[in-house]
DNA sequence: GTTCTGTACGAAACCGGTTTCGTAAATAAA
DNA sequence: TTTATTTACGAAACCGGTTTCGTACAGAAC
């Protein structure tokens, strides 16, 4: 009751037709050897029996599959979802299917799922790293398999491939302009990594604006936040309230966004007469928020789309190589009033 | 230059060790055939030449790929994010790859994606179908073909399968009747589907709620949307404007919640007072809208772990078969700003 | 000593395609 | 007419594993 039926293969094919294997195999891919007549006659047949060639059969003569991993520190994450969607669309339209794998931000987890891709599952990868990651030795092996790789918005600048980011420091650099030139005296930083790039260059954006604005950068006004959310939050509140008012906050992604505004409600500190907020965020209620969030939004969607166009024209073409660049998708700031 | 690297084979490994193939086979699988201390040469130079076993040599042989197929219509929406997540964690823990498809609402699109499912890519199926799902022979196929599939939050009543759904219906009358209570005269239903078993229960779950409080139903006070965002938006303002306030809105899909506040604003009808507003909806900003959101809480990371579970469950144990039946996980309602 | 049983392994078939290479017949070139 | 090509197809190797079946040998049973 339980086995799978047998499905029908290209053998059988060939059987009834009265043709060899090799030629059944040639007039569905269409091949100049075969004859229109001949390759009408398989496709009819094909057609009547729903003949559906085994894609592992395929994949193990041919050395590709496909197939593309895709390797995310999570989903929940409004950026995320939509670079998904510009990844599916290009995947699709190529005909590739995509595996997705979750590290949820834990190194020894992407390196799993990446040394499992040396098994030849993946044709190429599509990753944005863990939180925690900062050795490369996976990936480096992997490309030394060639295996080709492109980095999506959380990149590995030591590894030598083509990584898909948007203007991280500039974002910053503008959005803590945008705080300060609302008159917010003090600006804290939202960190949720030391170890990113992307983070590293937040704050590097973060910093240069308040040094060209003369203001004193303090450490303190760092905020990291790690894996234990209750623990981030009483920090935060600490903070805050130590703090006078007329403060900003610049949250450098989207998920340190609603813990503010729980903390602004708990301690009474209207957004944003006394406590000015931005955030790197891709979601679509932040003009609904209350007050409506002033966000630099990052172009997911076509971050996701160009990494995964890219890797699958290093795929297609053999004369195309994944060079090692950096691809800079511009991020918007969307000013609302959360920041006056 | 860009010709894969030779990865190493289970041949290279028998030649090495001066033994047959298939005592190397199964020397990896803990064969009780083999002798500890070959075992551990075997192991060690696995170790040593970090070999990793084609998967598609052996999906080839044994017939299952270890891999499930995830169809979803899309992927920014907090309900399948969540669900993902809920399918990535069983997934995960029982070795399993999970390949994901977006049907983005299109049934043609979804029937593409389950016919190619019957050539054996993946071991299973889970499904939310498309909003335009009407038919169900595509699915009926891939079942003919002994292909597991289980169903969660969107279903084909009709199929004889598992589902895994909340309580659409109750839901759908406790959100009704809460507005009401709260004192709305009127309560809009705004519709995403006439066909989806979803929409019709949480529909009748609304008419039940009108019957029950007396107040006679008219099909004028559901809205239905389409795909065109724009003409769905106008219907809105049309319709709020053309009522008396006091008008309770249940937005039966997280996406139609957001053009709610927007009208709102637009038309100066301000929620609570004029209009309340409750939403089937997984947003963690729910509690941060302006005004916080009321909403029904689909527990989506349960469905889909409970969904991904059972499928699993049913391609591991040969004893075990999915029975047409519903499992039922339900919602919440978290009550907020929004409806008073 | 002979038969039996169990242990440890190897040869080969097999999964279902793709690809190489060989060849008979038809056609073109000389 | 003979030779060179082209056309259309088939046999078989191949991809890299798994699985079946056969067997040599050691020790146990008789």
């Amino acid at each position: 009751m339980k086995e799978k039926v047998t499905n029908v293969t290209i053998k059988m094919l060939a059987n009834q037709l009265g043709l060899s294997i090799s030629t059944v195999s040639k007039a569905i891919s269409d091949s100049h050897e075969i004859s229109a007549a001949t390759k009408q006659r398989v496709n009819d047949l094909v057609e009547k029996l729903n003949y559906k060639p085994n894609p592992y059969a395929s994949s193990l003569r041919t050395r590709n599959s496909k197939t593309i991993g895709v390797v995310l520190p999570e989903v929940a994450d409004s950026f995320f979802a939509q670079a998904i969607n510009g990844i599916e669309s290009v995947a699709e339209e190529k005909g590739y299917h995509v595996l997705i794998y979750l590290s949820h931000e834990s190194f020894e987890r992407e390196e799993q799922i990446i040394k499992d891709f040396e098994s030849g599952r993946v044709d190429g990868v599509l990753i944005s790293v863990a939180k925690e990651t900062e050795q490369h030795k996976h990936i480096d092996t992997l490309l030394e398999k060639k295996i080709p790789l492109v980095f999506f918005d959380r990149v590995i600048d030591e590894v030598a491939t083509t990584k898909i980011i948007t203007d991280d420091y500039e974002a910053a650099f503008t959005a803590t302009e945008h705080l300060i030139k609302q008159g917010y005296k003090q600006v804290l930083f939202l960190s949720f990594s030391q170890i990113l790039s992307i983070s590293c260059k937040r704050l590097e954006g973060y910093k240069k604006a308040l040094y060209d604005n003369t203001i004193k950068f303090s450490s303190g006004n760092v905020l990291r936040f790690s894996n234990d959310a209750k623990k981030d939050y009483s920090n935060l509140l600490r903070k805050l309230t130590s703090l006078k008012k007329g403060i900003g906050v610049l949250a450098s992604v989207e998920k340190l966004a609603l813990p503010v505004y729980q903390a602004c409600e708990e301690l009474q500190l209207p957004i944003p007469q006394d406590v000015g907020l931005i955030s790197f965020s891709n979601l679509d209620s932040a003009a609904f928020l209350h007050p409506p969030l002033t966000t630099i939004t990052q172009p997911a969607f076509e971050m996701g789309k160009a990494a995964a166009a890219l890797l699958l024209k290093a795929l297609e073409r053999k004369n195309f190589e994944l060079t090692d660049e950096e691809i800079v998708i511009p991020s918007v700031m969307i000013v609302r009033k959360s920041t006056l």
